[in-house]
RNA sequence: GGGCCGUUAGCUCAGCUGGCAGAGCAUCGGACUUUUAAUCCGAGGGUCGGAGGUUCGACUCCUCCACGGCUCACCA
């Protein structure tokens, strides 16, 4: 019910809006296309943060941001501005403003965007406020802001109302300058070792680089369907052939699958080439990249994310998948172990286990039921098997796995890295062994990529690569248990459109017309 | 996709074994020139997520649906 017994006006939104014709009526336009600030608030709280209770700096700024909170007193009325930077209060007073200007000030609402203009001063109290002289509305808030005590907690409200959120809660907004800055200080590290970056397709004809399921999507003049990118990798390597030396993309990816607390739709990915280097070098280049942003970040290389120790300092242990398993889960298992032995393992601890599954897919399963989440790390595991890794460099004195290792932290895995295959007859075969694959029923394999192999024809130098999930990175370092807390606008189902007194407004306004 | 849990005023939450729908903040009206979760007086505000069903009677029990959370599976 929109009005009451009274006849009075009840709905939030038709409160704002009757307060918005009333501006209107008195020739107050209450969207305006600027405003020109002196200070942040930051910048006035660094200067003057200092000063005594009851001073009066007689020093003018102007500032601008939204109202969160109003106490009016009578004559007097606080209020509390927040911009980008910061929050202030603000004192209005009939006496400083004028009977008109004071009005308009104790009826904004909370939420209003304005612009003023005062001398800055403490309070008795110490607060460090803004005595107004003049005050503008820049923008009128038509919808009402959650309480200010408990603020919005609502997951859903947060995750589709991000805006709400990030005006609500600071530590949201943190998050996301710490996600900024983390991947700022990627770019720096690379760009200062002498990487590019480059920007590689997104929409690919074959999808490759990873085995994920991939977005379909159409391309109506070509009338081709094409995929969204579950990875550059093979892209970048093409560019390694070309002569690019040092390469990096720092973008997003898109896999077909499942969504949890640990996967979104859409995620942001880097992958970096170095020629002439090997998956050595790639663990001594991630150490020191993650080393340095925890570092930045964090101030310090031990840190707990959820209640986990974590420890950064250089080098982090390294232990083959197998020694892993062995020292971890207590089962000693190799390639030497019969491969019906390695089957009642993996089921043991609830792998699904296919019947076409090899030795080396048995022991990466044994690995990731049984290892992986037990590990606080950071831990650099190496020696994976040929057979889960198509596009990696087989080690040369023992051809069952490949120069590949994955750095684990808090259980997850955050980079994977090898050794790039670079011999184009073997990878030929590779893709053979994954099209036989997918033959035998596996769901998700890679596919047959001609043109990648004729680029290998021409010539990969040896070349070591590291792919490094970045939203992992940040909900380690922002110690988030679940993805969505690091991505700003985290996938979800669209919701049923709600009414919209405004929306409304707007078509009786078209009818009028 | 499976399992478990949740959805009550603008927000945060109560609401017992089925019996008149509640609080705080916000809003509206009034008082108040140094408050800051301002205070004081007064008032209004609900399709109890949606649709069915059981019942004399459903926020409460049952079924289905929607959305969300956690979890398992696929995956990073």
């Amino acid at each position: 019910m929109m009005f009451d017994e009274h006849n009075e006006i009840t709905d939030p939104i038709l409160v704002r809006l009757r307060n918005l014709d009333k501006l209107r009526e008195k020739g107050i336009e209450p969207y305006k296309k600027k405003f020109v600030r002196t200070h942040l608030i930051s910048e006035v709280r660094k200067d003057y943060e200092n000063i005594e209770p009851g001073t009066e700096t007689g020093v003018r700024v102007s500032c601008a941001g939204r109202i969160l909170a109003l106490r009016t007193h009578g004559k007097a009325t606080f209020a509390d501005l927040k911009d980008g930077s910061q929050k202030i209060q603000l004192f209005a007073s009939l006496n400083q403003l004028g009977e008109e200007e004071y009005e308009l000030f104790t009826n904004l609402d909370i939420g209003d965007i304005i612009g003023v203009e005062g001398t800055v001063f403490k309070t008795r109290k110490g607060e460090l406020s803004i005595k107004l002289e003049k005050f503008e509305i820049l923008s009128k808030s038509l919808r009402p802001l959650p309480e200010k005590w408990h603020g919005l907690k609502d997951v859903e409200i947060r995750f589709r109302q991000r805006y709400v959120d990030l005006i609500m809660n600071e530590d949201v907004k943190q998050v996301f300058y710490t996600r900024s800055r983390i991947i700022s200080l990627i770019r720096k590290f690379l760009d200062e070792k002498g990487f590019i970056e480059v920007d590689t397709p997104m929409l690919h004809p074959i999808p490759g680089g990873a085995t994920a399921r991939p977005f379909i999507t159409h391309h109506n003049a070509l009338d081709m369907d094409l995929y969204l990118r579950i990875a550059p990798e093979l892209y970048l390597k093409r560019l390694v052939v070309g002569g690019f030396e040092k390469v990096y993309e720092l973008n997003r990816n898109f896999r077909n699958e499942g969504i949890s607390v640990k996967h979104n739709p859409e995620f942001t990915m880097l992958e970096l080439y170095q020629a002439y280097a090997d998956y050595l070098d790639m663990m001594d280049l991630i150490e020191e990249l993650v080393t340095y942003v925890v570092q930045e970040v964090k101030g310090t290389l031990e840190f707990e994310y959820q209640g986990i120790r974590l420890n950064f300092n250089r080098p982090w242990r390294r232990l083959t998948m197998v020694e892993a398993i062995k020292e971890i889960a207590c089962e000693n298992v190799s390639f030497e172990t019969d491969i019906e032995t390695l089957r009642q393992v993996a089921k043991k601890y609830g792998a699904d286990v296919k019947p076409y599954y090899g030795k080396g897919k048995l022991i990466t399963e044994i690995f990731e039921k049984a290892v992986e989440s037990k590990i606080a790390g950071p831990m650099i595991i190496y020696d994976y098997p040929v057979e889960v890794s198509p596009l990696a460099r087989k080690k040369e004195d023992n051809p069952d796995v490949v120069e590949r290792f994955e750095v684990i932290v808090a259980g997850r895995e955050i980079v994977n890295a090898f050794s790039e295959l670079n011999d184009p007859i073997d990878q030929a075969k590779r893709f053979y062994e994954q099209v036989k694959l997918a033959e035998a029923g596996e769901e998700e394999t890679q596919r047959f990529d001609y043109d990648y192999v004729r680029a290998l024809e021409y010539g990969l130098p040896p070349t070591g690569g590291a792919g490094l999930g970045i939203d992992r990175l940040v909900m380690l370092l922002t110690d988030r248990y679940s993805i969505r807390e690091v991505l700003l606008f985290p996938h979800l189902r669209p919701e049923e459109p709600e009414e919209d007194p405004v929306i409304e407004r707007a078509k009786n306004d078209d009818e009028i017309r």
